[in-house]
DNA sequence: GTCTATATCCCGATAGAC
DNA sequence: GTCTATCGGGATATAGAC
């Protein structure tokens, strides 16, 4: 098990052989976990694909069987990024409740995630990821965008433009409290998490509810 | 004047000297300038004192005259950063709105200068510098931090408590707004910057509304 | 599928001359 | 205040052996 909860392949030896050839069972994957790990370590800035193989014991050069440039290794982080996350939302009990509250939830678990997982959160965005490059990834996003816009679909029906914009707002709102978050403005610890995650959500009710109150005013002018 | 469009001293010539011995008029600010070109062009994390060096035709060690290290210079980007931002803040008219309306405006100002200072920006959120090596840093952000405050007082008055957090959401609001601008969420070009201001302003509008509202729903639940 | 070896390039930082 | 020279790292990536 490495640091950051991921299997790596069974066969794989955590030392260098001491004499002979040194074969992983499954390089691909243990670079993917390595990296994870040395981004959280150093920032994902601060990764470097030698690093990485120094630590599973291989030369510089055997990740090149396996990625094409040090891109296509982070692209293989974000893909695992998404579906960890992806995973996360699909943990929530889905149908029981109200858009506003399962868009409340989906904001708890942004910002959760962004403590978290923050190699993986930092990933997906602190790096300029070329996503068309990466089929695999722009399908990695989907079921995500699925599940949220379903949400807001349902609080702007009949209103695509709105949906969209309250889409942009939400997102926004929940990306601002997560940056904010792991820069530390929240401090340190878990009591920082807790309130950078409280106050996530409650702004997500705050900004539907308060859109809804902007509009009707709008309307109505004469009745504030 | 550097592509930044910030001043470089009148008596620094552009090209190394020929033959002699090459003296800036003043290096360090030059390296600022140069820095914050090269933060344009690549990234943060990108840029380097050598190169820095380099365009300006000193030798690498020269620098080390005027900043302790790579992070000492970053340091004053950052503080040249806040004092571009506090300017453009300061610019606004202060007293003729309701502090709803300047807190938009300051929402606007913040995706504005996120959008037309990348470099400077990225400077204060992509790096993790230690502010408290730099009292100067610190300094530079007071008098942001009283302008926002005081109009988040003014909506929450005898409420210091409300206060911080409507401070923390706002702020996470226009900084994710911003950040997801950066990002590229938005598209590229002005329409983009345009969008994401108007987003931003609306989402700070929305969000006062809305965590009045819901205070107020709190209070009496029986009238939804 | 991994290793050896190598090419080529980059960086931050310091000592001491001028 | 800048330069020369240098130390001691580090990186990506390729060619060819096994």
């Amino acid at each position: 098990m490495s640091p950051n909860g991921s299997p790596v392949s069974p066969t794989a030896s955590e030392q260098p052989a001491k004499g002979g050839r040194y074969h992983h069972g499954d390089l691909r994957a243990a670079l993917v976990d390595t990296t994870i790990d040395l981004i959280a370590e150093r920032g994902v800035h601060g990764f470097s694909l030698a690093e990485a193989s120094r630590r599973l014991g291989v030369t510089a050069a055997a990740p090149y069987r396996h990625f094409a440039d040090r891109d296509e290794l982070l692209a293989a982080v974000a893909v695992r990024a998404l579906a960890v996350f992806t995973a996360m939302l699909e943990a929530e009990p889905a149908d029981t409740q109200a858009p506003e509250q399962r868009l409340a939830a989906m904001t708890r678990a942004y910002v959760h995630f962004a403590a978290e997982q923050r190699p993986l959160f930092e990933t997906l965005f602190g790096t300029a990821i070329d996503k068309s490059r990466y089929p695999e990834l722009v399908r990695a996003y989907e079921p995500v965008d699925k599940l949220f816009m379903s949400s807001v679909g349902e609080i702007c029906e009949n209103d695509p433009r709105g949906a969209e914009a309250l889409a942009a707002v939400l997102e926004a709102s929940a990306h601002g409290h997560a940056a904010l978050l792991l820069e530390g403005e929240y401090g340190q610890g878990p009591d920082a998490v807790r309130v950078a995650v409280d106050q996530a959500a409650g702004a997500t009710l705050a900004l539907i509810e308060g859109r809804k109150a902007l509009a009707t005013s709008a309307d109505s002018p004469a009745r504030p």
